[in-house]
DNA sequence: ACCTGAACACCGTTCAAGT
DNA sequence: ACCTGAACACCGTTCAAGT
């Protein structure tokens, strides 16, 4: 019930749990600030920078060593992505809405200042320490309106996964050569695209962009797409809390 | 005005626009052929699988003879990502709601029997000939209800990113080892979960998964998660479309 | 026990040379 | 113009050897 499952070493360290060695040299490392220094470097020169040789010379050490610590360049993509996150904010006295869309945006403005995290972010449920408080923090905020642990989590996720998708267009278009280098920005787009598409293959999208859809203030995505799509999600919690109270039905299918 | 932009040589060539060769011999392949080896690749063995020497091995060429088709390994993949995509279903006759969790739905399938496309698809905005299709159909099954081009690509894009994160979670949780090798399957969760909260500091976050929270059908997320959280957004449009067809405001801020 | 250095089996991409 | 083959500058990871 109770009992430990076997996890990846690298799941015990980013808990603290660093092994307790008993004979020859004390380490001179420890994951905290390997995992910095590879958050630097990404930050600096983007993922492409970051190597096993480019972090090991950074904490001085040969690039062998690194893996007394971390059993594989994807295990210290993993601590990276949870050392990286703040903390989240208090959810104390906030109502329930304005708390998800300060959680959300605050998890979005965490995935633009670290762009690199995009490709990593998604692809992996949230097992660090840090991750999981801000898990924690949005059930709390939602505690006494009804929903379950499941309904609270399936929230969290779509928060999760709205935040993540936006950054990602934002950072494509915003910034061109962020992610993808290959692929033009916001101002190219509506143009590049008014060139592509013919109006019989396309008639819906090619209307769309005759009317200027894709112009925004700053180009294909901007803050205020960013509410707009959030606001679509939280009206639909909102229209599920008031399920709940009225006491209507309690499982659907 | 309709001045064409210069686009990545690759993009061109995913409109069918092969550059006409006038000298010398034929070309031996083109960008289906090398993108249609490379999906079989990963499609078999997963990203890992897929090096320019391993794709060009499959076309019976050598690997530098790529770079005639593509300019770097990236484009390949911008290649791919939409070569792999079907045709989108056809919204004639479909109620709107019924046609948005239709599109959704496929997106979401299409990700799944192409897991390689997680890690790719989200990275950068449709520009290709299929992707932008299915833009097309999902806009005009929104035609008539009184949103304007900015906001139907605004839902699009929600939809299409909630497909893109329930199908990561799916992909990480379902089948433990397509994505991410480092990290446990399901079953493993909520115990891996269990074994590490202290109740002190993530009170919300372990209480529900003392309540069984993670417990799903099939684990951590099954299709009835996928259903509750498309059915939010869902909810969200609706209510969107009703202040539109009520004749309230028109834009907000 | 920790770290180094050499070595292995790869990468993506360039460029000159062939036809 | 297309393709090849050699070459370059990297990768992540292993393992024996040092301390």
């Amino acid at each position: 019930m109770s009992q430990e499952r076997s996890l990846p070493p690298v799941v015990e360290r980013l808990w603290g749990r660093e092994p307790v060695s008993r004979r020859g040299p004390r380490p001179r490392l420890d994951l905290t600030m390997i995992a910095s220094a590879a958050i630097e470097i990404a930050d600096a020169e983007g993922l492409a920078g970051v190597s096993m040789a480019s972090v090991a010379s950074r904490v001085g050490v040969a690039a062998t060593a690194l893996y007394r610590y971390v059993g594989s360049k994807e295990e210290l993509l993993t601590a990276m992505a949870d050392f990286v996150v703040p903390m989240p904010p208090d959810p104390a006295g906030r109502p329930w809405r304005d708390y998800l869309e300060l959680w959300t945006r605050a998890q979005r403005d965490t995935l633009l200042e670290h762009p690199w995290l995009l490709p990593i972010a998604q692809l992996t449920p949230p097992l660090g320490p840090r991750r999981l408080l801000w898990l924690d923090r949005l059930l709390a905020a939602l505690d006494g309106m009804g929903l379950d642990g499941g309904e609270k989590i399936n929230v969290a996720s779509a928060l999760a996964g709205y935040a993540l998708t936006d950054a990602a267009l934002v950072a494509t278009s915003g910034e061109p050569h962020v992610v993808d280098p290959g692929v033009g920005g916001a101002d190219d787009y509506g143009e590049a695209l008014a060139g592509l598409l013919d109006a019989e293959t396309y008639p819906a999208l090619s209307a769309a962009v005759r009317a200027g859809a894709l112009r925004g203030a700053e180009g294909w995505v901007d803050d205020g797409d960013f509410h707009f799509g959030l606001e679509l999600l939280l009206d639909g919690v909102e229209a599920l809390i008031a399920r709940r109270a009225s006491g209507d039905d309690v499982g659907g299918k």
